[in-house]
DNA sequence: GCAATAGTGTCTCTAAGACAGTATTTC
DNA sequence: GAAATACTGTCTTAGAGACACTATTGC
């Protein structure tokens, strides 16, 4: 019994997710998703925080783990039977600078070129692509996206959290007017953020409201 | 390594799940969803279906197998550890004779009942919460409700099951417009179902498109 | 002043919802 | 004929999307 933890974070305008890379047989050389064995007695949320917090230094309580879905093919690991347990966390930038306490050192690599072939070891590329459909789906229903940035964070920002998920740009003005308009999705502190030129934008903290209804949608351009 | 399977099927106008009375402690008496252990080197899905087939006497290949969550928190099971893989299944209400081949007798219970205190065993309720749940969902933007239904099938037939999911009425005019003008939502097979009195329905059969955009709403009338 | 970014106004179009009206059956 | 059920027409309204416009900053 193991977990698996699919870490995603904007970084340079890429959706980027943790990985280790493999010193060892099978798969040597490849990267690999955060993971491993659920202690006895250990709840299977606590393991995949365990393991967040070994190879990045966040802190526990402040990330919402997600449970994904779980992964128990005979043969999915060469050497023995193994059912994983897959969860989803998303981090704001900032907060994980590269490695963490653990042994291995784990760092940051877009999700699309982990999703290319031969990249990622055992079924972990399947893995992370349900993890990043996940985040793409709830980003239309859900206030998810704002996990991807600091507490507070300016319309811009949250909509380039969209634009680098679903991969298109968005209109900027319908954009504003969606998040805003939606009660309780957004507050504005009243401050403002001078960014270099242009308008200072309000800065905003997560509202009470986490689900986004009506939805945004991502068919609109795509 | 466990696996339980929430069937869901829709009897007398009520949502029903599948469930087995437990005779032996612990939870002596009370109601179990359908499951058990997974083989070694039998993959997860096949568990899942093997327990459904156990129990009802469904033919193996034309039920879909959805997977849910995984229960894992220490203590769900007071005997020892055990992590469950928790499936979803939909059957049409005829396909299922009471009771299978099996040493328990599965039953139809109404999902309300079995939500109710103290009816289910382990952590089912929850498995069953979020099965019902998962069921709910996945109308606003699938063709699950059509699983409920035999191959052929009128709209008001298909409009029944959301009433009855959804547990609230819907307009049949705008309903019959929007799952007929979705395009290959369903497809018209040119025969009539003559049911009493009142113009005969046409029939329908399940179409290739599985999704439906833009959703239907339950928030509606909700 | 101009460029850049933030935010608002407004028009069009799609589709949901309400509900009236028509079609086809049994009795 | 009436009652019942299946379907269609049509009006209103919400909201998405396009895009023009205003606001506020740095240079």
């Amino acid at each position: 019994m193991t977990v698996d933890v699919v870490v995603l974070t904007v970084r340079a305008g890429e959706l980027c997710a943790l990985v280790v890379r493999r010193g060892e047989a099978p798969y040597k050389g490849r990267w690999a998703l955060p993971g491993g064995i659920v202690a006895d007695g250990e709840d299977l949320v606590d393991a995949a925080r365990r393991e967040l917090v070994e190879e990045t230094s966040v802190s526990p309580a402040s990330v919402r783990l997600e449970q994904l879905a779980t992964y128990g093919a005979p043969g999915r690991d060469p050497r023995r039977r193994t059912v994983s347990v897959a969860w989803l966390a998303v981090l704001p930038r900032p907060a994980v600078p590269e490695g963490g306490t653990h042994r291995a050192r784990a760092t940051w690599r877009p999700t699309e070129w982990l999703l290319g072939r031969g990249r990622l070891a055992f079924d972990h590329r399947t893995i992370l692509r349900d993890g990043v459909e996940r985040a793409r789906a709830k980003l239309e229903y859900t206030n998810i996206a704002t996990a991807f940035l600091e507490p507070e964070f300016t319309i811009a920002q949250l909509r380039a959290v969209y634009e680098v998920v679903w991969g298109h740009p968005l209109d900027a003005g319908n954009f504003h007017r969606k998040v805003t308009k939606t009660d309780g999705f957004v507050s504005p502190t009243g401050r403002r953020q001078s960014a270099g030129r242009g308008r200072p934008a309000e800065l905003f903290t997560v509202g009470t409201e986490e689900s986004l209804y009506p939805p945004l949608t991502r068919r609109s351009l795509a």
